[in-house]
DNA sequence: TATTGTTATACTCTATAACTATA
DNA sequence: TATAGTTATAGAGTATAACAATA
């Protein structure tokens, strides 16, 4: 399932944005899985490119765990799109290098990425286009930045042996 | 984790909808959870008040899968603000009835939805404000109606015994 | 002691399959 | 045959714990 639909009074925003958001979510991922990607391995793709950065410098630019990064970097290289190279400076950490099929790659799902966001601006008349980004960019960096935190269950220590 | 960051080229709308709609529903749950509410039962409550419905239309309008409603109802009923009545025209269905306590809650429940609604809105210019709401509609009705089909994986049979 | 990256796995969430009762 | 609701559970996704190597 996707999104609730709570009964509305007030504009109901929660169903506009999951909506919206699980909608787009899908397009991305059809588009990019015509090449072969998820939105994660793209997004480390691109942000490996831009300079030399570790897992973990990657994984918070993506917002993931490290623990996710290492299964989207090892689909990475089993696709032959980056390597893990020890960095020169620490050698407990590695240096996600785009190789160049990466490179090429990485080009294409930039293209695809624009392309779907792209198609759904132009579904809207310039004037609300450009409101539009404003006021979600004013949400995301203002009243809309930080989640609030969820309380973090508990968990058991994992079976030895 | 919440949502990819994509490099932006295009303004990144897949950020800005994940994003938004991930603080929003954290926002949201952490509002209804002080009165021991879930926003689908919050959602189940108020379309069960409007009229008499069975599970299956109400998880329709929910957008949830059947299994899924049944955890919900068994849910409402635990904590007593909803119960199950034979349906008097179809004795496979069952019509979810709010109790008297389940009504006061959905009162309040509804003012937390608005009052968490208003506020994200209230943190916008007024112009802004009426066309981020156009827009969304328009995308929701329009471009990003529906989403792409998953492609479903195969599920092997249930073990019996 | 703290951190990077790794493995193993616990947990959550959701939906499929199978079933009962009824239409 | 088809549908409403139920139970059991498969499977995906994700994050915690523990660990090895290094800082």
């Amino acid at each position: 399932m996707t999104a609730m639909a709570p009964a509305r009074t007030e504009p109901d925003l929660s169903f506009l944005l999951d909506h919206a958001g699980h909608v787009l979510r899908t397009r991305m991922a059809a588009a990019l899985a015509e090449i072969g990607l998820t939105a994660r391995m793209h997004c480390v793709l691109v942000h490996a490119q831009e300079e030399e950065r570790t897992q973990i410098q990657l994984a918070e630019i993506g917002d993931m765990d490290k623990t996710t990064m290492v299964v989207t970097v090892d689909a990475l290289e089993k696709a032959g799109l980056a390597e893990r190279r020890p960095s020169t400076t620490d050698r407990r950490a590695r240096i996600i290098a785009v190789t160049e099929k990466g490179a090429e790659i990485a080009r294409k799902s930039q293209e695809i990425v624009d392309g779907v966001h792209r198609a759904t601006l132009d579904a809207l008349p310039e004037d609300e286009r450009e409101v539009l980004l404003r006021a979600m960019n004013r949400l995301v960096t203002g009243h809309l930045a930080t989640p609030v935190e969820a309380p973090k269950a508990v968990r058991r220590a994992r079976q030895s042996g």
